[in-house]
DNA sequence: GACATATCATTCGCATACGAACGATCTTCG
DNA sequence: CGAAGATCGTTCGTATGCGAATGATATGTC
């Protein structure tokens, strides 16, 4: 009814820019939302990145510092801050490379492994509520993208 | 061939626990690479929270900073900061709420709205650059997905 | 009006995250 | 052997992110 109503709404469609579809904001919230329910899952005991670490440890066994920031995907100055506090639970164990002095090798303390085991379970139900809005069909399409963005 | 090593698979089996595998762990690297990806997009000028408020003011004006927070899916003591430090920049502008006094009021400075105008390119390169690795239709199901996850 | 309740902003402590700079150690190449 | 370059760990500064406690202000009810 109005042309310069009109006018507006085509300049609004070129600007059009809403925060709530973009990848990255999304992508901030989901990762919100799982870090939520696996404190609910872990009882507050474990942070995801900390698992992590007791994870990889769990499946390649001793390993130097930086080579363990590398597979949990964390920067050297983040997987020393995540070790140190490890350390200080007597999760894991450092030590010197007796073959290369720059190196700290971290392994996992009998503690370490008896709260990889405990906590198990909990890691699966939290992977599972994360994942529980999605049909089977659209988990494996979500787990195939994800993959493909690293 | 060993009966033994037979065993040992199946207790595999049932003990596999891959973090590669797991939603969360991949949700963190998804939002490594976009973050990434974003600050190359704005030449390191601005971080993917900051250009969310700016995003989100443009959006919708002037609003409470409680609100803003909420709709930027940021904690209290988050929202707080981000503001902080865009008003340091002069991006935005804050007032008390003459109709409530405990309240905020944020809105975007005409440094910050310029600011906005001008990275909007920037903002939608990076998103675009973050699902450049999935076809069309996987893009439609990934974004579904994560809507599904909020 | 007075009191209980709710909402808002601030602050503190802790835990990721990352870039940059630094020193120590190892490797390589001449 | 010795110098150059690579790798590793540490530290600093900055920016999210959240739970919990606190004080200020609004609202609702009596």
């Amino acid at each position: 009814m109005d042309p310069a109503g009109h006018l507006q709404d085509e300049q609004n469609e070129q600007d059009h820019y809403v925060l709530d579809e973009q990848v990255g904001f999304l992508l901030r919230q989901a990762q919100q939302r799982h870090a939520g329910l696996f404190s609910e899952c872990f009882g507050g005991d474990m942070t995801p990145t900390q698992w992590a670490v007791l994870a990889k440890l769990a499946e390649i066994g001793e390993c130097s510092q930086n080579l363990l920031g590398r597979y949990t995907a964390m920067d050297v100055a983040t997987i020393k801050g995540v070790v140190q506090r490890l350390l200080v639970r007597h999760l894991v164990l450092r030590r010197r490379d007796p073959d290369d002095g720059r190196q700290l090798l971290i392994s996992l303390s009998n503690d370490g492994r008896a709260a990889f085991d405990r906590h198990l379970a909990d890691a699966r139900r939290a992977s599972e509520s994360t994942l529980a809005a999605l049909s089977e069909k659209d988990q494996a399409v979500f787990m195939r993208c994800l993959k493909a963005l690293r």
